[in-house]
DNA sequence: GCCGTTTTCGGCCCGACTGTTTTCAGTCG
């Protein structure tokens, strides 16, 4: 069993902090964390270019990897671990690694208490604390005891990271709160959420306005320091106030002058590694860069700071989207202007895979329709549940006909309203065009319903519905609801054997996986790709952040393998067509434009890129 | 340990807050 990316990324990580206790070179230490966070974001299995046959080249093309990095994870590939690993783990504990994870705990505490009391885990930590014996070591009295105890039963208690739609609703609850304040006008959440990343593991939110001037800000700082939802306060300074939600999502409040706001914005939503480069570049150039402006080092004069296209533009690069900034390429593309064009809402015109109440949906055909139409779809597929999925009420062969004849009498409905000049697309126009949106115009073709299926691919790899069923209808959704509990190599056959069949079109949520849980399959996404751009079958990207997912590296992968990607929301009611967002967003983070995705098409073509009926 | 428009050595990003301090080290983002 090979060693995959995500692995090796925490094993040099583990370095890094093992490293960082050692009190080793700072800049080593950077090194093999710049490692770390390169290792992640590589889309093919750096295990085969380890290999002994391998070109050894491909791994020192990396940035971030020379030859010592290469050496190290060529031996992390072979043998599970590496030289330096071993020695630091001889002199230290793993345990360790997690007493960096306590709020206020760094390197050189765990260190210190190692040497001093030979405390190497939480448990050890905690009885040392109720003890007092804390007391007696250099800086540190009882207050640092006392927020360590509560740092560790917070820990505890909820020890892992936030969905970014979770997030993005207490980011929301928060800043509803804040803008009771007179004189806030703008609040924007940095930080991960704004660069869209799966999961958060705080929240950063930047306040501007009036009131955030400082000759005044501290009535303001007041206000979000003493808002009700607060559960603890952490910390509280001139214009930052940090706290706790009773979640336990921790958020940290700025509150910045228009003046300098752009440079905040650009400072407090990262990444870490993406500032770093940009600090670098800005110092080639004579200038430097902190969270205030963008400044001349000879004479302090401020070269830009309001907003984060001058910072950008200052620095002879082109605006950077928030989703790629990563360190990854991002900079260099905005040297040479070649960033792509990414993927908006306006670019989707369809969405082909989602639930009435005929199975586990709660709205009607006619309802999913009108909230698409409502936002701007021009074509949407309804796929119920197929009747394996007993409890989700699903279809047997002759309800999905009978079903699929519904859908198209309401496609035909909507098609005749239109051709009236009435109906939903009508009023939206008409309302468009009250609301003064100039690029509002008339539309022209009918909106489409599509009759299809989300059929389940059973342990064999068969289908739950006849072909003669499944050859009727316009869109065919192929998905995996049961049996997780085959190996890898049994689900990638199994899915493999469903997608041979010729009427299956789309394969829906294909790695099933769900964030921050439990994986509840595994899938080879080397093996399972290229079959399906080989066979012209589409993979689905699912919006949906609760149910499941193509990462932005799967869609990367998906896209190397030249697969047709198509991103619906899976939606269950008609505000979950919204979550399409989310899905954009990470289409975003994998540098995906509109000509990659094959929804972002009119009905006539999207048809046409399907994989041909027979 | 990495890297190169100050290149094979000598650099490598920046500031605020906290607790325990009388000037700062450590942590955090």
């Amino acid at each position: 069993m090979s060693i995959d990316n995500i692995t090796l990324a925490r094993l040099l990580d583990e370095t890094a902090s093992l490293l960082e206790i050692d009190a080793a070179d700072p800049f080593r230490i950077r090194s093999y964390r710049r490692a770390a966070e390169a290792v992640e974001q590589q889309t093919t299995p750096l295990a085969t270019l380890a290999t002994p046959e391998a070109d050894p080249k491909a791994l020192l093309a990396i940035p971030g990897i020379g030859k010592g990095m290469a050496a190290n994870i060529r031996d992390l590939v072979t043998t599970g671990t590496m030289p330096l690993r071993e020695e630091l783990l001889q002199k230290y504990r793993p345990t360790m690694l997690e007493l960096l994870r306590l709020p206020g705990m760094g390197p050189k505490t765990v260190a210190m208490l190692y040497s001093a009391l030979e405390i190497a885990d939480i448990d050890a930590l905690e009885a040392a604390a109720r003890r007092g014996d804390l007391l007696s070591l250099p800086r540190m009295g009882q207050k640092f005891t006392d927020k360590l105890l509560k740092g560790i039963e917070d820990h505890r208690r909820n020890a892992s990271r936030f969905r970014i739609d979770i997030a993005r609703g207490h980011a929301e609850r928060v800043s509803e709160l804040i803008r009771q304040f007179p004189g806030i006008d703008t609040i924007t959440p940095a930080g991960s959420l704004r660069r869209g990343r799966e999961s958060c593991g705080d929240l950063d939110l930047l306040v501007t306005g009036p009131a955030c001037e400082s000759d005044v800000v501290a009535a303001a700082v007041e206000h979000v320091a003493t808002l009700p939802l607060i559960d603890k306060l952490l910390a509280r300074g001139q214009n930052k106030v940090s706290f706790n939600l009773r979640k336990g999502l921790q958020v940290d409040v700025r509150l910045l002058p228009r003046a300098s706001y752009g440079a905040a914005l650009q400072y407090f939503t990262g990444s870490k590694h993406h500032n770093v480069a940009l600090r670098q570049r800005a110092i080639k150039r004579g200038l430097t860069l902190n969270e205030y402006a963008l400044l001349r080092l000879e004479d302090n004069q401020i070269i830009a700071a309001a907003s984060e296209e001058e910072i950008y533009n200052a620095l002879d690069l082109d605006y950077i989207p928030p989703e790629l900034r990563e360190n990854c390429g991002e900079i260099e593309a905005a040297e040479k202007h070649i960033l792509p064009r990414l993927i908006t809402r306006a670019d989707i015109r369809g969405d082909v895979h989602m639930h009435t109440h005929e199975s586990d949906g709660v709205n009607s055909i006619r309802e999913m329709a009108e909230a698409a139409i409502a936002r701007g779809l021009e074509y949407i597929a309804i796929t119920d549940h197929s009747k394996n999925l007993a409890m989700t009420n699903g279809m047997d062969d002759k309800r999905t006909l009978a079903h699929a004849q519904r859908i198209r009498q309401v496609s035909d409905e909507l098609a005749a309203e239109f051709a009236a000049k009435k109906g939903p697309q009508w009023a939206r126009y008409q309302q468009r065009l009250n609301d003064g949106e100039p690029e509002s115009v008339e539309p022209s073709v009918p909106f489409r319903l599509l009759a299809g299926i989300e059929v389940d691919i059973l342990a064999d790899g068969a289908l739950d519905l006849e072909d003669d069923t499944l050859a009727q209808l316009d869109i065919v959704v192929a998905s995996v609801h049961s049996g997780f509990n085959q190996t890898e190599e049994e689900m990638t056959a199994r899915v493999l054997r469903a997608a041979e069949n010729p009427y299956v079109q789309i394969l829906g949520h294909p790695t099933g996986r769900k964030v921050l849980k439990r994986e509840p399959y595994r899938i080879n996404l080397e093996q399972l790709l290229p079959a399906a751009a080989r066979l012209g079958i589409a993979v689905e990207h699912n919006a949906a952040p609760a149910r499941a997912d193509l990462s932005d590296i799967n869609l990367r992968k998906a896209k190397e393998f030249g697969c047709k990607i198509i991103c619906n929301t899976d939606a269950h009611s008609t505000e979950e067509l919204d979550q399409i967002d989310d899905g954009i967003v990470q289409l975003r983070r994998a540098w995906l434009t509109p000509a990659d995705l094959i929804n972002t098409q009119p009905l006539e073509a999207f048809l046409a890129s399907l994989r041909p009926r027979q």
